[in-house]
DNA sequence: ACAAGTACCTACCAAAAGGTAGGGTACTTA
DNA sequence: TAAGTACCCTACCTTTTGGTAGGTACTTGT
């Protein structure tokens, strides 16, 4: 791969875009391959707000990377999984975990 | 690999911590496996001002992922390259690019 | 003489991101 | 009757991030 100039519409720019924020990545690791309620994600990952939550959930349903099931009942019942797409970003961030684990900054 | 909770130990955050802000990939990318100066680098990636280019080489130079040599020359110059460690991000950062090749979110 | 290139630095300010704290609903359990 | 669960929403405020505009020092080209 040859290295181009680095403008706006840099394939790198635009997935930084969607998936650069604080927490994008750290929620799809956390569905990964499974069915989640919303309320086993948000104890996965310490610290992380409701409204971030939400708003985060919201937006890669948005881009299509989960995919959301809600059930009209009471208390309300709601489950999220990775779509195809959203998967294929699993093996990316696996790699990021591992250099995590390979190096202490 | 079996999914933890994630706390604030876990490597994804403590690499995203590193590796997770607005320029750092596209520097480490347009570094790459060259040899390149401080106003070549400028060049390449469009829109990134000298403060925060600066200030990124800085910390990734300080974290031990890019090599920084100064010659003490008139007009100055300043050469960048990857480290080991540096390097062994760019698989990572290509598979982001091949992402972002292949879908237009 | 003066602009431009070269690699920075600093102070100040704007924008974006994210956190806090409250609200709501409808049901269950103590 | 009160508290707790579940899944949200909104307004407000703080923190972080990044951009702008100025500066340095020295040299080369016009």
């Amino acid at each position: 791969m040859n290295i181009n100039i680095s403008d706006e519409h840099c394939p790198l720019r635009r997935t930084l875009e969607i998936i650069g924020g604080k927490w994008t990545m750290l929620i799809i690791f956390q569905i990964n391959e499974r069915t989640i309620r919303y309320g086993e994600l948000k104890r996965c990952i310490v610290g992380i707000s409701e409204k971030m939550l939400i708003s985060q959930l919201k937006f890669l349903c948005d881009k299509g990377f989960v995919h959301k099931k809600s059930f009209a009942e009471i208390p309300p019942k709601v489950e999220y999984t990775l779509t195809d797409i959203g998967k294929e970003l699993l093996p990316v961030i696996n790699q990021l975990i591992q250099f995590g684990l390979n190096h202490k900054f």
